[in-house]
Order: structure tokens, then C-alpha cells, then sequence
DNA sequence: CGCCTGACGTTGC
DNA sequence: AGCAACGCCAGGC
């Protein structure tokens, strides 16, 4: 596989199950994982992921629906057109009806 | 080989 | 209710 690494592996496998016009945070996905306090390395994982074409990193969002990593893309606006472009609002780098647009993926990612 | 930093989250004050 | 510090783990220098 082209995921090298097991756990960033993962985190690369679930950000690409995330469907247009969802979003999800890092501390679900390290949860969703076994990764208890591994949300730093869910983010740590995307900074490495920005190397893969299929890991929308863009809607990974943190625990408040902020835009956090909005500076590693390529353009500090990048993230926010990507999710404005599928369909999610963004208000000031915080994304809007953060829980209608909320993807978990213990609930509804069917892998 | 050891120290520092880093796309977060949680708990305590 | 808002702010601060800690915890966790891996990669870079």
C-alpha cells in the first residue's frame, strides 16, 4: 500500500472516507483508532498527509470546528474554499453548523 | 543521542 | 465561564 506507516496509514484511510460537504476532528479519528489522547498525532499524521492527493485534510477540523491547520496548506484560504466549495460554511476559520456537518466515523463510517 | 516542537484534547483553577 | 497547564508520541535538528 502506499501508506507506509501503519497509524498514519489509518488516519489517511478514514479522511478519505469522509464525504463531501462533511467534516470530522482529529479527535475522533484518534479515538475512532484506539489513539486516546492521539489527536496530536491525528494532526501530526496530516502534516504528513498533505503529501497524499486522497486525504482531504481540509475537512479535518478541530474539536471546535476551527481551521487550525489552515496555515500548512498551500494558501491560508485553501482550506476554508475547499470546505466553501463542498458545501460547508466557514465563518472566521470556524466552520458553521459544525454538528449538522459533523462526520463521525464510529457512527457512520461502515468500513 | 538528547532536546524541542507540534493540524489537539481534557482537566483543574 | 474563561484561562492555563499537562499529557501523549513521533519527527526533526
Amino acid at each position: 500500500m502506499t501508506e507506509k506507516q501503519n497509524y498514519f496509514g489509518l488516519v489517511y484511510q478514514v479522511v478519505r472516507e469522509i464525504p463531501k460537504g462533511r467534516v470530522t476532528s482529529y479527535g475522533a479519528i484518534a479515538h475512532y483508532l484506539g489513539l486516546k489522547s492521539g489527536a496530536r498525532m491525528v494532526g501530526y499524521a496530516m502534516n504528513a498527509a498533505h503529501t497524499m492527493p486522497d486525504v482531504p485534510a481540509h475537512r479535518v477540523v478541530n474539536r471546535q470546528g476551527l481551521l487550525t491547520g489552515r496555515h500548512h496548506f498551500s494558501t491560508p484560504t485553501a482550506m476554508q474554499e475547499a470546505l466553501e466549495k463542498e458545501g460547508v460554511r466557514v465563518e472566521k476559520d470556524q466552520v458553521q453548523n459544525f454538528e449538522q456537518v459533523f462526520w463521525n466515523p464510529e457512527t457512520e463510517l461502515t468500513i
